[in-house]
DNA sequence: TCCAAGAGACTTTTT
DNA sequence: GTCTCTTGGA
């Protein structure tokens, strides 16, 4: 049995490489998941490769997870024929599972599959003792890694406690953004200064600086520390790099048009050894082999940088023009979606600028149009959906709930679509907004595991230290942390000694040592127990079910059924992870994504955010909300390079799905709290084909809406001439009647960027961008102290301001 | 030290 | 509408 068997030409040619560099440009649906599985078979099984000299980059834990599961399924395929002789599925059952177990220990176990934060942090456990931290900082093998909200709150003690700064100009959360973003494009504190000018650049760069001190205080990474620490490591000690480039003989990554300049300058570190990419030319029995879309890069907002796709050739490839290029695969065949979807895909994405060259052919039939469903606000568009997927269903019984999404951009938008679907008893999911593993209960115990394992984890100290009550208070805490800064020592130290605490506890001193005592326990069954068996400790020790059974109440039941969800992990971490420990369970907690524990197994829509939907395919997907401001989103309105972001956004929502697709948008919605806003349909809608397009609109826009869009890509002499046909009367009369349609209860002005206006309830504002053009022109209109509103001139009361 | 009530921010997207 | 944080009173 060949891997190469049953694939087109450019597919085998990815699966089949073997060394050197290979960049797959492949589209939606092209099969690249297929190639990138089958081609690690290709090289396990037919080029004999050691399985644990394979690196594997997916995007997430859960894809991870599949190719693992499908490479062992692959193989063991395989191995039956060889083997027995005969095919896997007339196997005995004892058989399958042997050779699945075989399997397992000899391949998949060895291989090195996770997304780039769970690959390096893996990495970083083995060697972060040896690294060089420029400012004598230090890491142990025992790091806890914290997450957004670890983050953000040591960023907020440090500008409001240390800097004394106030929050509403040093917003914390924009200044965890700007360094955040200074760590992903690699640059340390001075180098941050150098580049943002004047005293605001200072008192970030010295925010960085001390929030750096502050998490080698509590021994701990944050997110972007788990690749920029292994740059930095690989960077100054040629040893390791070496070690870890002989060992990493076959590199492969999936997503690559998402990724940014940290992750690809530890690919580049890992695959030439330090060396320029472009000069280095040792590929025996290597290999880089990268697979993209770069219509699909939709992560730009944490640093992810296309080009760096679109560099491959120039970085690693022969430089040869597409055709001649051996370096080049392009995956172009589409066999997911029917070919309406996915021409309407393709006329969406040509409106882009920034692309490289690449064209998706159907190979499916035409297919039913798509529907275009207008609604009056976002209540009646939720109904809306939900009535759409009844009917789907009752004239479908083949169909599963399972097979359809709905969409959206922002996850508030889930809400109202959950209230109708449980009105109508439809099973859904919702994925993503809060993580199992950020909800308070979850974090609580979590914490309390980070703090064993590492008990310079401050943080973590700080949040168990009175959870659940023990009758600690502020006063106590403070007296506590005040102490540990002065004798330089952390506060675990000071708190675990018996002596400080009688003279520092006062009332809350009978309280610290019961604590200190449960610690010492717990830490002493730490070594023997399964990371399981260590949770459940916890949560009965440490008082916290008890608390909750006192509770009594449903939110607190509902609490206690979490921190059982949280056991299960566990147990099924142990499983799937042969002598998995509990640093190893916690890492996985802390970089799981919602999306990654999504259980697929049972029947139910999907809701979820357009991104989290990358990578994934629904027979009928529905997009809801698409409208001027939403989608795309208002921030991007005045900057064309994030609106072409939101375009692939949109294409990347388009080509999930396989059968049909629905567009939903509102005249009116509600954002939150207050009172409904008039809503524009999207930009994106009038890009597609309107030969694909079915609207069902009711009331006005209807017909209109789809003729004048129709009417925009005309030219302005066909323009006129369309309109005589159209209203089949004299041109002079026909222009008479759009000027009357067009006359709204202000003038018909024409509005361009920068022009100022006075809206009766807003005030005075400058208009910041227009779309589309003629009768549907709409404007983005910033305001002092709130942010852009979409207005249709034609219907917004406002009038050109004149200074006058 | 703890709790309830009220204020205020928040909505882009996530490893 | 919902979550988080602050504040004042017991």
């Amino acid at each position: 049995m060949s891997f190469l068997n049953g694939l087109n030409d450019a597919q085998k040619k990815a699966v089949g490489h073997h060394t050197g560099p290979l960049l797959v440009v492949a589209g939606a649906g092209s099969g690249k998941t297929r190639a990138l599985t089958h081609r690690i078979a290709h090289l396990i099984a037919h080029h004999g490769i050691d399985p644990s000299k394979i690196l594997a980059v997916t995007f997430t834990n859960k894809a991870a997870r599949e190719m693992k599961e499908r490479l062992e399924v692959l193989l063991a395929q395989r191995l039956a024929e060889n083997q027995f002789g005969q095919p896997w599925n007339t196997l005995a059952v004892i058989d399958q599972r042997q050779l699945r177990t075989r399997i397992y220990g000899e391949v998949t176990k060895e291989l090195w599959i996770g997304t780039f934060h769970a690959l390096f942090a893996r990495l970083l456990r083995f060697d972060i003792d040896k690294f060089r931290d420029p400012e004598g900082l230090t890491w142990t093998r025992q790091f806890s890694i914290y997450d957004e909200a670890d983050a953000k709150s040591l960023i907020k003690e440090i500008v409001t406690q240390e800097l004394q700064l106030d929050p509403k100009r040093f917003d914390p959360k924009k200044v965890r953004w700007a360094i955040s973003n200074a760590k992903n494009k690699g640059w340390m504190p001075e180098e941050l200064e150098n580049e943002q000018e004047g005293q605001r650049g200072k008192i970030i760069s010295e925010t960085y600086r001390r929030y750096r001190r502050a998490l080698a205080a509590n021994n701990a990474l944050d997110f972007d520390d788990l690749l920029l620490l292994p740059v930095q490591l690989l960077q100054q000690n040629d040893q390791i790099r070496g070690y870890w480039h002989n060992r990493f003989r076959h590199v492969l990554v999936d997503e690559y048009q998402d990724t940014n300049r940290t992750q690809y300058e530890l690919i580049r570190l890992l695959v030439a050894d330090g060396h320029n990419p472009e000069k280095f030319d040792n590929w025996q029995g290597r290999s880089v082999f990268v697979v993209g879309d770069a219509d699909q890069s939709i992560y730009s907002f944490r640093a992810a940088d296309f080009t760096i796709l679109m560099g491959f050739q120039d970085d690693f490839g022969d430089k040869a023009p597409d055709q001649k290029s051996s370096t080049l695969v392009k995956l172009e065949e589409n066999y997911r979606s029917t070919a309406t979807i996915l021409e309407a895909a393709n006329a969406l994405i040509a409106h882009n600028t920034e692309r490289i060259d690449k064209v998706l052919r159907p190979t499916r039939n035409p297919g039913d149009p798509i529907k275009l469903i207008r609604c009056d606000d976002e209540i009646t568009e939720a109904e809306a959906v939900v009535h759409q997927i009844r009917m789907l269903k009752a004239s479908n019984e083949e169909l599963d709930w399972g097979d359809i999404a709905v969409l959206y951009r922002t996850n508030a938008q889930s809400r109202v679509i959950e209230e109708s679907l449980v009105r109508w008893r439809i099973p859904y999911l919702v994925v993503g907004g809060l993580r199992f593993y950020d909800r308070r209960e979850i974090k609580d115990i979590l914490s309390y595991l980070r703090f064993l394992i590492n008990p310079s984890d401050t943080v973590s100290l700080l949040r168990v230290i009175n959870t659940p009550k023990r009758g600690i208070g502020k006063t106590t805490i403070q007296r506590l942390v005040d102490a540990s800064h002065q004798l330089g020592i952390p506060l675990w130290d000071v708190v675990s000694d018996a002596e400080a605490v009688r003279s520092l506890g006062g009332r809350s001193a009978k309280g610290l040592l019961q604590f200190c005592e449960l610690i010492k326990q717990l830490s002493l069954s730490l070594q023997e127990l399964p990371p399981s068996e260590t949770i459940q400790q916890v949560i009965e020790k440490s008082g916290y079910v008890s608390e909750l059974i006192a509770e009594a109440t449903d939110e607190a039941e509902e609490r206690r059924r979490n921190l059982q969800e949280l056991i299960n992990a566990a147990l099924q971490y142990q499983e799937e992870n042969d002598g998995g420990d509990l640093q190893g369970f916690l890492e996985s907690a802390a970089l799981a994504s919602d999306v990654d524990n999504k259980d697929t197994s049972r029947s139910r829509v999907t809701l979820m955010t357009l991104h989290s939907s990358k990578g994934l395919e629904f027979s009928i997907v529905i997009m809801a909300g698409m409208e001027q401001g939403l989608f795309p989103s208002y921030r991007s309105l005045d900057n064309p390079a994030s609106l072409e972001e939101e375009r692939r956004l949109c294409y990347v929502g388009v080509t999930r799905a396989k059968e049909k697709l629905f567009l939903f948008h509102a005249s009116e919605r509600r954002l939150w709290g207050g009172m409904r806003e008039p809503a524009l349909p999207s930009l994106f809608l009038g890009e597609l084909p309107d030969e694909h397009i079915q609207g069902d609109i009711p009331g006005r826009g209807g017909a209109a809406l789809r003729h004048s869009q129709h009417l925009n890509r005309l030219t302005r002499v066909d323009r006129e001439d369309q309109q005589k046909v159209q209203l089949g009367g004299e041109p002079g009369l026909a222009s008479n009647a759009v000027r009357k349609r067009n006359s709204g209860p202000t003038s018909n002005k024409k509005w361009a960027v920068g022009d100022k206006l006075v809206h009766t309830s807003f005030g005075v504002g400058d208009v910041t961008h227009t779309f589309g053009n003629g009768e549907r022109m709409s404007i983005a209109v910033k305001f002092p102290g709130m942010g852009p509103k979409i207005l249709d001139p034609r219907l917004a009361p406002i009038k050109p301001h004149t200074t006058d």
